[in-house]
DNA sequence: CTAGCTGCAAAATCTTTGCAAATGC
DNA sequence: GCATTTGCAAAGATTTTGCAGCTAG
């Protein structure tokens, strides 16, 4: 994933960035939205979006949902992982255990109740490594 | 999160827990629908999604991408671990370091070029948990 | 019986996109 | 100067919901 070549720090770009990293609340596109046009009140939430898949592009942010925006379903209820890759979304199991002992070490140091957790590795799937191998 | 009550099995509910049994490929709402219309062709994406919402919540199946349906975004670059209240759905940081190790695990067992990974705990806040202790 | 469920269709929610004007570099 | 970006508005994609009739237990 290569950075942009012309990337151009605008007026609004750098108020997203700002506020972003303002807070640690994470918030949504339009929790964003909302937060920018304080300062921007002419700025349209296509622009917050556009900024933000350009900005997680950049490596500047992150974006938490990975992958595509929709849901997926899994007929395997029991606790495990999974691995997804980043070129067809495609998702499977990740021959790994599941590790309960992972809960415990925030047991202790968060002040949430820990209930569980989820594990998602990202890679290549052969099939997609077999079309464009580098890159 | 306690189980319903008066959970019924219809011929449309068990038809998509079979069919989502039946393959590894964790697919979409959409792909469930198309899945299971080959076999009752009158049914409809409405009754699809209201039995993947009931069924997970049962614990007979799992639903990947958790949390709201909304992308949120982190200002904080590096690699770091999050805490998801299951109640109000608040992202917070999760106090303990990023383990690099973990993608070794996988290295040589998995077909996939594992790139990285993302872990999330789930659990509930400390106002959540004051507002309903238990239940 | 009757609480729970269904199909249908409309609505709601979230995100992306086309376009013409504006603007960083 | 010109490729990139912007605001606006419309379209897309995904998910939820109201309702009247149906059905499993």
């Amino acid at each position: 994933m290569l950075d942009r070549l012309n990337f151009r720090m605008t007026p609004q770009r750098k108020v997203i960035l700002e506020e972003l990293r303002k807070v640690n609340t994470h918030p949504s596109a339009d929790e964003i939205y909302a937060m920018v046009r304080r300062r921007l009140p002419r700025i349209s939430l296509g622009t917050v979006y556009r900024n933000l898949e350009i900005l997680a592009e950049n490596g500047q942010i992150q974006k938490l949902e990975l992958g595509s925006s929709l849901k997926r379903f899994d007929g395997v209820a029991e606790n495990h992982y999974h691995i997804r890759c980043i070129r067809c979304d495609r998702v499977v199991d990740a021959p790994v255990d599941f590790d309960p002992a992972l809960d415990q070490k925030l047991k202790n140091i968060s002040d949430f109740d820990i209930i569980g957790h989820r594990l998602e590795f990202i890679g290549i799937c052969p099939a997609c490594r077999k079309q464009a191998p580098s890159e």
